[in-house]
This record gives structure tokens, C-alpha cells and sequence, in this order.
DNA sequence: CTCTCAAGTAAGAATGATTCTAACGTAAGT
DNA sequence: ACTTACGTTAGAATCATTCTTACTTGAGAG
């Protein structure tokens, strides 16, 4: 209760309570990845005249600021999450439902020998697979 | 002057002079990775009639028969490029020059030990970095 | 050779995601 | 309480992409 009030001061944000229902909302779904459209449909049922545009604001401000991370793994629209510590992700080819993919390996150091005249920073793997709920739907057919 | 319209037919797609203008100019830029507007510019230069949405529907069909992929790297917009061999990429953090990364051991195999409880069809590798002429250019300050 | 028609094509309209702008609210300093 | 400066947010605008529909083409029928 007081604890993600906290959260904006130390980011040197203003408190609003839009923005508190954002973050609470992507802060109480650990594991989850949800999209702009998703945490709007959300938070409106709190704040009703809540704008997308705030959504996107927010969300755009949160990750600026270091609190969120963007996931780009889906062309079509970016997703946000909360978990800061770095791991790749994994979407489903069939329900597009997105997971966490936590190996140390692939985490710390990739053995990579030709990135032509890069200087390489950073890497994330985007794996595509197919998650267990579709697996048994399509054993089913 | 002949190979390429064979490609058409190989693909079993109607050969028309706009998709023999996009796929010949993709063609022509071995190692690049250009966009749609990109492409349009280019195309527009000998085809000054052409609508976006030509090149937006020739990639798409390119794509879905296999002759072309599609580059998630920039969440701004998709990229595009001919060469079929798997391959990751990298991004210049600072000008957003787009790189092939040509490593073998992380296109055949890569030691991944949890995913969940996704099964892994395939992967790929967003590295991120600074190119040499962004490089060069640092230095000069 | 000409007609029919089904399938393919492409321009402009529509959509969806994201960003911009300008009016508004807030709070610190006077 | 008044001013002011800054952050906030709704709606407008923009950008990338997809949809719809009138048009084109070419294979087969007559
Ligand atoms: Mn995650
Ligand atoms: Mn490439
Ligand atoms: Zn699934
Ligand atoms: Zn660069």
C-alpha cells in the first residue's frame, strides 16, 4: 500500500492515481507481458474516463525511467513487464501467448565470434515455440 | 535480366512490373535490411504512380512464399531482406544501421535449458551495439 | 478469334498503435 | 491569494500496416 507510492518518488515522478492504477496493475501480474490495449482495458474499469494516450505516456515514462522493460517480440504491438532482472522471451506460433525464458547461460555471455564492425552491448533472444495449452488443444484434433 | 522474372514464376505469383522493380532492387542491396518506405522512395523514382500499399502487399506475399523475411529488430517498423540464410542481426544503438550477424554456433544450436513449458521451434538474436562510423564519430569530439 | 469468368492486382479508404499538442491542474514561492 | 513553471492528459494527428473493391488479365469455351 505504501510501498509502490514510494516507487514514484524515487523515480521523481508525480504521483497520480492513474499512474499508480498503471504500475499496480502490471506489478500485481508477475510472469505476465500485456500490451497497451490490454492494461487500458484494465485500468478503465477503475478510471473509466482514463485516456489511452495516458497509457501510453505512462508506460513510455515507466520504461525511460528504468521501471518497466518493453518487449519487442511481437511485430504488431510492444509489450511491457516489470521484471527487470534480463531473460529472453518465448511466443507462441499459435496463441501469440508470451513466456519467460530464464537461462543463465544464454544471459550472461553469448560466445559470439563475427558481429562485423559492431561494437556488441547487449542481445535479447526472441524464441517462437509452442506453448502447452496449444499442444494439448491441437492432441485433442 | 532473366533470372529474376523466373523467380516470379517459381513462386507462382503474376509477374508485374512494380514486384519485378521491388524484388529487383531488394536483390540489387545484398546486406541491407530496407523498410518498406525505404523501398517505396526507391521504386517510387521509376515507378512514380505507385501506392505504399503495392510494396506493402508484394513484401507481405514475398514473405508468406518464402522468397523474403521480415526483420523485428526495430520497433518502429519492419525490415526486410533477401537472403534466406538463418542469420542474426544487429542494431546500432546511436544511427540505427541494421548488421548481419553471421555466427554458426548460435544459428545451429543453442544450449537452452528452460523455456517453460514451451516446446522451441526457432529463435533469433537481437544484439545491439555501436557501428564504426558511429565509432569514428564519438572519437571526433 | 472473341467472349466469359475466375483469380489476381493495386489504389485509396480504413484501421490500429503510437506520438504530438495544447489546455489544464498542481504546488512552490512570493 | 497570485504568479509562475512545470508536469499531466485528452483529443488530434501521424505513421505503419491492412482491408475493400473496382479494375486487369489470361485460360478455357464457343
Ligand atoms: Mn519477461
Ligand atoms: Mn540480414
Ligand atoms: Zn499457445
Ligand atoms: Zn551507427
Amino acid at each position: 500500500m505504501k510501498k509502490i507510492m514510494d516507487e514514484f518518488k524515487d523515480l521523481e515522478l508525480k504521483l497520480t492515481p492513474q499512474r499508480l492504477a498503471i504500475l499496480g496493475l502490471i506489478l500485481d501480474k508477475p510472469g505476465r507481458h500485456p500490451s497497451a490495449e490490454e492494461i487500458f482495458s484494465k485500468v478503465k474499469e477503475d478510471y473509466p474516463s482514463i485516456s489511452l494516450a495516458t497509457i501510453y505516456n505512462t508506460l513510455d515514462v515507466l520504461t525511460k525511467k528504468g521501471r518497466l522493460v518493453e518487449i519487442t517480440i511481437d511485430s504488431k504491438k510492444k509489450h511491457y513487464e516489470s521484471n527487470l532482472d534480463p531473460h529472453h522471451h518465448i511466443v507462441c506460433t499459435c496463441c501469440g501467448k508470451i513466456g519467460d525464458v530464464w537461462d543463465e547461460e544464454l544471459i550472461k555471455k553469448l560466445p559470439v565470434s563475427d558481429v562485423g564492425d559492431f561494437e556488441v552491448q547487449g542481445w535479447h533472444i526472441n524464441f517462437s515455440g509452442i506453448c502447452k495449452d496449444c499442444r494439448e488443444k491441437q492432441g485433442n484434433n
